[in-house]
DNA sequence: CGATTGTTGATAATGATTACTAAAAATGTC
DNA sequence: GACATTTTTAGTAATCATTATCAACAATCG
């Protein structure tokens, strides 16, 4: 390939400083991840990828999702569902909604007020914090939207 | 059973409501995961159940607590490590230790605040929500703690 | 008691993830 | 470019957690 983006040689750069190639896999399978904040698991990156690169393998999928997590460029997830995948390595907090199990970002407040409070507490050293909120989406909670309990169409 | 004491009579109501009865797998399960703080996986639940029950079968023990948890009575969590239960039911945050990999439990602060706030920006209604801390706990950041990168012990 | 319903233990089946390995691709050196 | 070295891949077998199945058993109710 001739021509590169910038942010291909950026992550380029930085799987490199790791030892890490980044190639033609490793690439589209952090692109699928990236073009979609529907927080993907690892069967559904496989099966986009394979529209892309038809023979690539699955266990290249999941080798690479847990390389990149390691590396920090993607990051992941786990809900009772299964593990799913994040191209969004901002900080940010999720609503889950409990009818449609849709995952929807939300802004994380700037509060290191939280974090603070904690460590305070516990003597613990705080890194990092995530809120999850549940609940029922605009779609759910409109005429027609899935009852939380019974997962059907509500009229 | 001659005598019971007040909170498995409760819990026996409980489950009748339901048209589900409380054995004695049931309870012991119940109790072995209200018995620690420790966030427990299937597979400890299974072990501890056993030195009270020797002839109990893993699947009763993932049985019931799937059903423990449909009926609240006790919660289901899941991180990248897998999904482990929570015998304690109020709302409580959690706090994360990268190093060793620990659990701890955060008390919650009354905070609807936090929920209004994203229920009037995002037009969702909120239902619960849940912090979750990473960080290094005391006994980690302590020289002999475990480094968050090499998992060895520090000097 | 007898009928009914819920539960258990044992084990087979499933599904997700990881391990393995020979071949291919990327990289560095001359 | 040719070569040696290192990393990655595809394909597949193996593993691990969880769920399904089902005949035997236990609790409940009339």
């Amino acid at each position: 390939m001739i021509t590169k983006n910038v942010a291909a040689l950026a992550l380029d750069a930085t799987l490199h400083a790791r030892g890490l190639r980044l190639t033609r896999q490793r690439r589209i399978i952090l692109e699928v991840v990236r073009a979609t904040d529907a927080h993907p698991t690892a069967a559904l990156v496989y099966r986009r990828v394979r529209r892309r690169l038809p023979r690539v393998s699955l266990a290249t999928v999941y080798r690479n999702l847990r390389t990149l997590a390691a590396e920090g460029v993607l990051t992941e997830r786990a809900d009772p569902s299964g593990v799913r995948f994040d191209g969004n390595t901002a900080s940010h907090d999720h609503f889950t909604c409990v009818a449609c199990g849709r995952i929807y970002d939300v802004p994380a407040r700037a509060d290191r007020a939280v974090r603070a409070r904690v460590a305070s507490r516990t003597g613990f050293e705080v890194l990092n914090h995530r809120t999850e909120f549940y609940g029922r989406c605009g779609a759910c909670r409109r005429p027609g939207g899935r009852s939380p309990v019974t997962g059907q169409r509500r009229k």
